[in-house]
DNA sequence: TAGACGTGGCT
DNA sequence: TAGCCAAGTCT
């Protein structure tokens, strides 16, 4: 593979060859350091890879959790520039941090990141924990992330698993078992651990991962693969049936009403509870349409369970189509107007906190994607102000 | 351990 | 259009 002599040893994850000189030089499995000189020709520019910062990479591995990369990095910037160190997050407000969040899902994430830079503040002098240990015991850090940072950040020699590396050396080495199985992830752990170059983990964790999300992808670029010499599946052909894949969750249509009330120029939002989908985030009110119901009798039932109010339909303002988790909702929004209730003081069932607002100040609270939708075509409709995605904060 | 937890892009 | 999927974690 390297023409650098003769393979005189195979210890670990280390070949020795002899160098001209007749020293013993490290050299490295054909398949790490294929990974390591693709990598140092393809890597994308990354913000969190300008100097490998524990505090960026810690944000950047948090968001990109779940997440494609690209749209990881406007987040990252934005976040980054409100919040630069653990203990700036450790006091930021919640609002804010979910507002920074808002779009990208799982918002424990962000509730999270809070709870652990408080402990970094408290036990680690405001700063990233350095050993694997101390990481995995932070709120929101789990095997990955904790390896993620200790290698990237901290240069340990700690492999990573993830989806891609999952993919990657299933497809090397015809991992034959389902990889959501814990013997199978165990087995890709194993083989991630022990192409590790020694000294090289950042780049080859990353190697792997950027390799996967551009070369070994679910639909793979074998013509063009640096590894295909060394590709088991290929050999065999059955790429495509590598990674074996578990049982899927099907996917459940719901169809869910919400609803908009105005009173003397405000809008009335609420912010949901901080366990549970969305916990943390604010919204209209509303709820799943239940069987025999139409959307109109639904958003009546649910002001009144909600917030003890009577409320009528006027006008059917959307109906928006998205998806969350193991669901895709029809979200069917409404006018409504009010009747009656107690409206500075609601009765909160669902809900921890109320506001009415003006329409333009939309834009400064954290809401889920489908109300995101809603609250841009109310502000699009009423002149363009707060359109869009809503404005950032400045 | 399996299910909950979001979202938008790609096929 | 509908299904699949992405630098996972928590319970």
């Amino acid at each position: 593979m390297t023409g650098r002599g003769l393979p005189v040893k195979v210890s670990d994850n280390t070949l020795y060859f002899l160098s001209f000189f007749g020293e013993r030089m490290p050299d490295f499995h054909p398949v790490a350091q294929t990974l390591l000189d693709w990598f140092a020709q393809n890597m994308r520019p990354l913000p969190w890879r300008a100097d490998y910062s524990p505090y960026h990479v810690w944000i950047s591995e948090v968001m990109l959790q779940q997440t494609q990369m690209e749209r990881g990095v406007e987040y990252f910037r934005r976040w980054i520039a409100a919040l630069p160190d653990p203990p700036a997050v450790a006091t930021a407000h919640e609002d804010e941090v979910l507002k920074l969040w808002e779009g990208l899902g799982y918002y424990s994430r962000a509730r999270n990141l809070i709870k652990a830079a408080r402990v970094m503040v408290r036990d680690h002098h405001g700063r990233v924990p350095d050993d694997e240990a101390a990481l995995r015991a932070l709120p929101g850090i789990g095997p990955y992330t904790a390896r993620a940072i200790a290698s990237l950040a901290f240069g340990h020699d700690l492999a990573v698993v993830d989806a891609n590396v999952e993919r990657v050396f299933s497809r090397l080495f015809d991992v034959d078992t389902p990889v959501r199985e814990t013997a199978t992830k165990r087995r890709i752990a194993d083989l991630a651990q022990q192409l590790l170059p020694p000294g090289r983990a950042r780049d080859y964790n990353q190697a792997v991962m950027e390799f996967g999300a551009l070369v070994c992808r679910k639909n793979p670029d074998c013509g063009h693969c640096p590894l295909a010499a060394h590709c088991e599946a290929r050999r065999l052909g059955i790429v495509a049936h590598r990674p074996v894949p578990g049982k899927q969750a099907d996917i459940q249509h719901v169809d869910v009403a919400t609803g908009v009330v105005r009173r003397g120029g405000l809008l009335f939002i609420q912010r949901r509870p901080e366990d549970g989908v969305w916990g943390g985030l604010w919204e209209f009110p509303g709820g799943t349409v239940e069987p025999g119901e139409i959307p109109e009798q639904t958003i009546v039932r649910e002001y009144m369970e909600e917030l003890e109010w009577a409320v009528a339909p006027t006008r059917r303002i959307a109906t928006i189509r998205h998806g969350y988790t193991r669901f895709r909702v029809t979200l069917h929004c409404f006018e409504l107007e009010f009747l009656h209730g107690d409206a500075e003081n609601p009765p909160l069932h669902e809900a921890t906190q109320c506001r009415w607002i003006p329409l333009a100040d939309l834009g400064r609270y954290a809401l889920p994607a489908g109300h995101r939708k809603l609250a841009d075509m109310l502000s699009a409709a009423e002149g363009g102000e707060g359109e869009g995605e809503g404005e950032r904060k400045k």
